[in-house]
DNA sequence: GAGGTTCGTCGAAGCGCTTCGACGGGTGAA
DNA sequence: TTCACCCGTCGAAGCGCTTCGACGAACCTC
């Protein structure tokens, strides 16, 4: 292993110039600064993480906390993790990986034993357990999601009710009276999961703005369950014309039971999804969506923090405002 | 934040003594021992990562290297890397997760800057370019999946050439005289991808052995693709009358391209897959099924990363066995 | 009861790095 | 020319922990 006085007697410097020269935190010249840099690549020197003194730079590593609940869809989540860890690196951190139970006591035990100095939370809760020990911690932290009391703490979210009021507006437009909204699975109405929770809110108010009769309707994730939902929605009295789905494995289960009904999409019911474009591209019917931006509430979630660490105010709250793309699956109310 | 002279002070004893208390690697008598462990839990007290001097102890972190390349399913992946994190939390680990790019500078960057002090590597190649770094750095390490050469490395993963010839053998059973394989995207071959390899080789020397005629088919996996795939089977002459299918999304589209194409599964065609249970039994059709045991890899894993930190000898080669499940997607050949 | 063990504990050194205080040698102002 | 000052560099201290060597006290053994 290669250590700093390696580098420093190779570069004709003493090891805490080195140091000076590597994190420029004092002035050197740059003859000195050039000479420790060859010596740094010719030797492939790399500061020891675990030798950084008490004070100052710290690991260079972030946790990543995303709890795999069960009704969250796997690849979206995933997209999530992926994204922060690249925005990581392009900031020359590592990530710390906490999974499930680790959520809560994961949070502490990192905090506590230096293993990350800084922290990401997903799948934020609206009553979340990790919040009062963020809140306590002195580890920097942002949130995807954002929870009932977010004071104090920093968040970065899609505006969900600003998306569920997008999907409706776009449906009435479209002459729609009468409009349904499939969501995540009841367990996660039950956890209070916070996203969930503003979609409904903006969905049914802005219904009730354009005066549309609509209904909200949880749904697992199984065939059984697409083709029971979709039975009963045909039988309500009217049937919606409008149907806004927010519960990714149920997007082509949905789309085959409502066509097996005899529906044709968007002839006689027009379908919009919240969800990752990716996977409202690839549906088996092109669907139009409202995007959830993973990739960007991951990069953004890791700006916020790179901006914390450095000293820098961040906003408490950032919410990304909703866009719709329209697709294949929505046109005018049937006559 | 509690260091260990404040829990020395509370016991009344030397830091060194709390060193040795709570690491046990000199004895220590009961009644100090306990003073210690009242006065770590009274304080809260959690060591410093960081702190942990040069030699000994390392940091209790593995690193986890999961290249999320194209053509891989991302829910499979996710249940490897979970089942890697809850394996080493429960032997006081946390995981570093690696991905992409960083598979092979990131191997470096954490073996040199003591990030992690054990290995585990997901998605092995044939001639991985990784290998290289694994076989010359100090840190040990697991791989999931077996390279050309494995050897002064340690692997483990599903028998695939036996899962293959498994597959082949439950159709000759059920009197099926023409088999084919429908396999990973054409990238995962063109990459060598050492599992996707190894099911090609055991299905096809099965069906020698058992005089089937076969064939393999590499397949992207959207419905398109699916639809080609399933109207070309048909298409041969003789056509295949059972199918092992190893490309988990592509499962499901396949199904109904043939039964869009008039086909009844298992009367007119058997289908076999190869994945991981759930996925097999929760398809549209439940599908008969060799399965991939992902959890039971990442624990395997990590198993045997902490025999080989503990300095125990462990197999160069760990293969599980494939099991075959029957469920309702193969049946006898057609007359 | 003297000498040899073993047990339990302590102090000090050291891990590789960062950072503080100091210091020599230019440079600019008076 | 002298003094003050700043720039660039160095040596030493210190981070919180582990580990090595040492040392009293109790316990055997002859």
């Amino acid at each position: 292993m290669v250590k700093i006085t390696d580098v420093a007697r190779r570069a004709g410097v003493s090891p805490s110039t080195v140091s000076y020269a590597l994190s420029g935190k004092r002035p050197i010249s740059d003859e000195t600064r050039r000479r420790v840099q060859a010596a740094v690549r010719e030797l492939g020197y790399r500061a020891h993480v675990r030798a950084r003194g008490g004070t100052g730079a710290g690991a260079r590593v972030l946790a990543l906390s995303v709890p795999l609940r069960s009704g969250v869809h796997v690849p979206v989540v995933t997209q999530f993790a992926v994204s922060v860890v690249t925005a990581a690196r392009a900031h020359g951190h590592d990530v710390l990986l906490l999974t499930r139970d680790e959520g809560e006591e994961g949070v502490g035990r990192v905090a506590e034993a230096g293993l990350a100095d800084a922290l990401v939370v997903m799948d934020v809760q609206l009553q979340d357990p990790r919040l009062p020990l963020l809140r306590s911690s002195p580890l920097p932290s942002v949130l995807i999601g954002v929870p009932a009391e977010p004071d104090g703490l920093t968040c970065v979210d899609l505006d969900f009710g600003a998306a569920g009021e997008l999907c409706v507006e776009h449906l009435a437009r479209l002459g729609h009276r009468t409009v349904a909204l499939v969501g995540s699975p009841p367990e996660v109405y039950v956890r209070r999961t916070a996203f969930a929770r503003r979609l409904v809110r903006g969905f049914t108010a802005a219904a009730d703005r354009h005066r549309l009769s609509s209904a909200v309707h949880p749904c697992g994730a199984d065939r059984g369950a697409a083709r029971a939902l979709a039975e009963r929605l045909l039988r309500e009295q009217p049937a919606p014309t409008g149907v806004v789905v927010h519960n990714e494995p149920l997007l082509d289960p949905l789309t085959d039971a409502f066509e097996q009904l005899g529906l044709r999409i968007p002839a006689d019911l027009s379908l919009v999804a919240v969800c990752p474009a990716p996977v409202a591209a690839s549906a088996r019917v092109p669907l139009t969506s409202v995007t959830v931006p993973a990739a960007e509430l991951g990069t953004r979630a890791v700006h916020l923090l790179v901006q914390k660490l450095s000293g820098a105010p961040v906003p408490q709250v950032t919410l990304l405002p909703p866009r719709l793309t329209e697709r294949a699956s929505t046109g005018p109310r049937p006559v």
